[in-house]
RNA sequence: GGUGGGGUGGCGGAGCGGUUGAACGCGCCGGUCUUGAAAACCGGUAUGGCCUUCGGGUCAUCGUGGGUUCGAAUCCCACCCCCACCGCCA
């Protein structure tokens, strides 16, 4: 949610923004409806004040002459009903006044409500201007010592590389036709190796969040209301994205609820509706939960293998701070630090993307994302195998003030006034993806796959799957 | 699945038709006292919108939405949510 004040302040501002991120939102139309309603709100207040103060000067005097009616006699009627009758008329024409504009303003509201909820965040300054993902630009790549960017694998390792598909296949670590079979299209078993490192992934990355680095290890629900979604910013953009428990196929209480497609949701719903004790900031995040995606409107996009699933498993990191913009940076770039440094460790080639605004989404400032090597991806080459290609792995985001305006999430500030939070969030992993990566780039010749290192201790000390 | 209870300020908790935006307690801020601190005492302390000559003015908010009334935290209706007990289950 933006502050609509700083929209009146500078519209251009923000229709600028809309427009660097592809959103078609009618600002204009909202600005309109806003001095339309604070027109009628301010005459409405006004009638307002006079009732109250009518009420209270001619009110208990109202009052008196009433009960002094019923008692009356026939010859004090007239009198004491022309007296009633003359108090009665102005609060009764204010009464009147004040519906037919309460129902002018009910006219307007749902409209100016949901203009309001779709005007994007603009995306900041130093964001470059691009329409979609094509024109995101790279920051930066690393890879462990001996691997050559400019080589392909085969020169890099001197073998062909198998797919990940391929490698699950040959070392039974996912049986997608019987996950198919009991869920649907996009649907997996991870199976034996292939589940252990699963878990094993999952684990490394949780204590390398909060034991390296402090955050605090937190369950979330998955399930949760609409408020947490709206809260968050995924709704009311993202419906189509999220699987929904609806109350109506099964009835019963409390049904009606989402399924998350990230821990951000739930960890950012924590502190809704709360003011902080600015001490206590920042608040420092860290779950493993469950991810629902539908994936509607990815039709016919990486429909096989691990990379495009409507369920997965993903260790997330959130920061809430003060709303200063500097801390707010720095925590950002702490995040993406926090995650260069897990993939170094699993000596994964990646790069650094700098997203351009067409990428950004609703509720994002600015967004870095995170892509690993993946060596079959990307189309054939001359001998009609995989050239490889980066693939998104993590995706870090800088929100401002944007979600906890909308999560009502405040702390007290010096002068003892409320100030919105900032937030954050990026990956720390998610998995399977990220299986895709480990699986290809540390197979070896003999089509085994060596597990890197800090894995290890999470699957009993195994080095290698297969053999 | 069955039956009750309840949603009030940062927190706890009164109020159940009219100067109640809301007693009281806790917390927090300021002051007195003290070598300093604690304790004690005194004073202050809700959130949001709109307007503002920046002194303030004004409206809304006691779960949400309607209704009754000159007037609603208080009465009526609907909805949402929470809790407790029994049963069942992990």
């Amino acid at each position: 949610m933006i502050d609509l004040k700083a929209l009146r302040d500078d519209p251009q501002r923000f229709i600028d923004g809309a427009r660097a991120k592809g959103s078609d939102v009618d600002i204009p139309r909202l600005l309109e409806l806003d001095e339309q309603r604070r027109a009628l709100l301010a005459e409405q207040e006004q009638l307002r004040s006079e009732q109250k103060r009518i009420g209270k000067e001619v009110g208990p005097q109202l009052g008196k002459l009433k009960g002094q009616l019923k008692k009356a006699s026939v010859d004090e009627l007239p009198a004491l009903e022309a007296q009633v009758g003359e108090l009665e008329a102005r609060p009764a024409e204010l009464k009147q006044r004040i519906q037919q504009l309460d129902e002018s303003i009910e006219a307007i509201d749902p409209e100016w409500r949901t203009l309001q909820l779709h005007v994007p965040q603009p995306p900041d300054l130093d964001v470059p201007v691009g329409a979609t993902a094509e024109e995101n630009i790279e920051i930066r790549r690393w890879a462990p010592e001996g691997w050559d960017w400019d080589a392909d694998w085969q020169t890099n390792r001197g073998f062909a590389a198998r797919t990940h598909l391929e490698l699950v296949d040959e070392l039974d670590l996912v049986d997608f036709e019987r996950g198919v079979k009991v869920a649907g299209s996009r649907s997996y078993a991870l199976t034996g190796d292939g589940m252990r490192l699963h878990q094993a992934i999952l684990a490394f990355g949780m204590n390398h969040i909060t034991r390296r680095h402090g955050f605090r290890a937190t369950s979330v629900p998955v399930i949760v209301r609409e408020q947490a979604m709206t809260g968050t910013g995924f709704f009311p953009g993202g419906r189509e994205q999220t699987y929904h428990i609806d109350a109506d196929s099964t009835p019963g209480p409390g049904q009606d609820l989402y399924l998350t497609g990230t821990g951000e949701v739930g960890l950012m719903g924590l502190h809704a509706d709360e003011i902080l004790d600015a001490d206590s900031l920042p608040l420092k995040y860290a779950t493993v939960s469950t991810c629902f995606r539908r994936e509607a409107g990815a039709a016919g996009k990486d429909t096989a293998g691990l990379y495009r699933i409507h369920q997965f498993d993903k260790v997330e990191q959130v920061v809430v701070c003060r709303a200063d913009e500097a801390e707010s940076r720095e925590h950002h770039a702490a995040m993406i630090g926090i995650v260069e440094e897990l993939l170094q460790a699993l000596e994964l080639p990646y790069r650094l993307l700098q997203c351009c605004t067409g990428d950004l989404g609703m509720k994002n400032a600015d967004m870095i994302d995170i892509e690993c090597w993946i060596p079959g991806r990307g189309g054939e080459d001359d001998a009609g195998r995989p050239s490889g290609e980066f693939g998104e792995t993590h995706s870090a985001s800088r929100l401002y003030d944007f979600q906890c305006r909308r999560l009502n999430l405040r702390y007290r500030g010096e002068d003892g006034k409320t100030v919105f939070c900032h937030s954050l969030n990026n990956t720390v992993v998610a998995s399977p993806r990220i299986l895709i990566p480990i699986l290809e780039m540390h197979q070896q010749a003999d089509g085994t796959v060596r597990i890197p290192e800090p894995l290890r201790p999470y699957m009993d000390g195994q080095e290698v799957i297969g053999g």
